[in-house]
DNA sequence: TTGATTTATGAAATCGATTTCATGTTGAAT
DNA sequence: ATTCAACATGAAATCGATTTCATAAATCAA
């Protein structure tokens, strides 16, 4: 910068006036400046910029697993949003680490990042707090924390679980096993309960046999089914709490001559790729992955530029409940 | 950091020196001190750290789409291993746009960045180069750029190509089309040559009416099907320059009532998810993605710590023929 | 005891931008 | 002609760490 300004002949306070487009610079010198800039390439470093104006334009997006298409969208929005606000997206991966979760809170605190969101975050609610209360920009997707100051966006897991289970008794199902994902996810509990809740509505009396935990994966889900298959209990449908576990369903079922969904209906959640590709296509609930993303990032940048929270600081947006083939009775 | 040195007191460098484990300080100044850091929960300061160090401890990756399960593994790889070398990650989706790339670039040049990796970029060769001239320090996933100063892992194209050509062959196939991606892009034209090369080898007079471009997308592999059936040109087996193009590829045979694989073979290459579970099971070519990811971030670490570019600086890791359904002959 | 070393610490410069405050210039109004 | 406001610019302080250089204290050798 010092030599911009020796080579326009000016002082460095102009050339920074220059870049940021102070009006209280003649416009003669202005393009003097601008001149000797491209000559030279110039590019106002980045680390000075971030000390001097305590600020940095980075967010931090924390997730469970980049990998997991689900975690991807929901970046993909967040990076697109940020983008579009000239900011940039430092992500981490925890690996469902609740340690690897927590340091990478340093980000915030340490200043590196002015905001940080967490997706379907594994520490406790407190930890959050804290760190709200003393004024770091938060913003988390896919679970709901009661803090003033920081930022929610989800969809409504009860609200969809019950519409799967009212889908299925309209398909004739009264019998319905539930598999859950593992047991401290708030989604998985929140799951759960609208499932137990559309039972309920359609005085369907409860059988705990119809519970078992698949943790949210291909290989749990799969178990999981076998568990089932080998207790003396009925059903007719399964309610997957995510698609992955409905894909173990589809490989148990494979295995033990049930066919879909002839013998068993089955019910996922999230509209990964696979669903709408596996035969038959897997009916599951789609949740506005991308546009959640960008909600957050709106929510936080807001907070960070007006140093007040956005208002609503919770969105819960809509899902939809998309019904293919595994759970459509054949004619 | 004042605070803490008046706390302690001491001086700002004493605290300084603490923290950076100079041994040029007395153990139990710096217990005193390391006690007060602890009071106060006192966390240095990122942006005055960079400024002071002239380094971010930071690296960008830059994807022409993070949803895409194929450079979502790639970063997931690139995250892991910078993760586990002190380094952080920033993303930058281009959306396929050259001038969306060519933006990320300034990451570079500004110095929010110490290294950027540029996943299969669009931009030409002498854009990169022009950098690496300048010492910045840049990574190349899934392309071959002759500079000596920029880094390279990717897998080669030419050659597994040519064994998917010859395990077609092996089925009993001579007459083998070819779906390619968008024009520009290196992996296409090399998957093309290995293409070209494999009918070579095996005295099978090459036709041009047997190459379609289906732009890397499912919706471009139904296209290009399309088009190649409306041709007079007889063929029995399709090797699609990836998986989405070949998820295309089973679309248009289902609505032309094609069965595959007993009318048409079909090869892909990605190894995407769901080439496991579509029926019937996609043959592909398996990329070693994470590691592709982890191998170019050490080699990147190495140049910006060491100053000099690794050795070897290009890296070619090894594919694998996944051969499934889709392109065995039924007995 | 004295001078030479080693060890521990602080003062101040530095990284590269932004911003406040002071100063100088110009032109309009009286 | 004089005063005052508006405008244009520069000098210097600042952000928060690191590091050089200087100095003081402690240790050691002679």
């Amino acid at each position: 910068m010092i030599d911009v300004a020796a080579r326009a002949g000016v002082s460095p306070a102009t050339v920074s006036r220059v870049l940021n487009n102070n009006s209280l610079v003649a416009s003669e010198t202005k393009d003097k400046v601008m001149k000797v800039i491209h000559e030279l390439g110039y590019q106002p470093n980045a680390a000075a910029k971030n000390l001097r104006s305590q600020k940095t334009m980075t967010i931090a997006v924390i997730v469970p697993a980049i990998n997991n298409s689900y975690y991807a969208e929901v970046i993909k929005g967040i990076e697109n949003q940020a983008y579009a606000q000239k900011y940039k997206v430092i992500i981490g991966d925890t690996a469902n680490s609740p340690e690897k979760e927590l340091e990478f809170l340093n980000l915030l605190t340490n200043k590196t990042v002015d905001g940080l969101i967490l997706v379907t975050p594994l520490l406790p609610d407190e930890e959050l707090c804290r760190l709200a209360d003393m004024d770091y920009v938060i913003g988390v997707v896919g679970r709901h924390v009661e803090h003033e100051k920081i930022h929610c966006v989800y969809t409504d897991n009860v609200k969809f679980s019950k519409e799967v289970v009212q889908h299925l008794v309209e398909q004739g199902h009264r019998e319905i096993a539930f598999l859950s994902g593992y047991a401290d996810a708030i989604d998985s509990y929140e799951r759960l309960e609208g499932y137990l809740k559309g039972l309920r509505e359609h005085h369907i009396p409860f059988r705990p046999e119809w519970i078992e935990n698949g943790n949210f994966s291909e290989r749990g889900g799969y178990e999981a089914v076998m568990r089932l298959a080998a207790k003396p209990v009925h059903f007719t449908a399964i309610y997957a709490a995510n698609d992955e576990m409905a894909l173990g369903v589809y490989q148990a079922c494979a295995e033990l001559g049930i066919s879909i969904p002839g013998q068993l209906a089955v019910v996922g959640v999230d509209n990964n790729r696979i669903s709408r590709y596996i035969t038959p296509k897997l009916s599951t609930v789609s949740q506005p992955k991308n546009k959640m993303g960008g909600a957050v990032v709106q929510m936080l940048i807001h907070h960070m530029e007006s140093g007040e929270p956005a208002e609503p600081r919770v969105r819960i947006l809509e899902s939809e409940l998309l019904v293919r083939e595994s759970s459509r009775t054949v004619e």
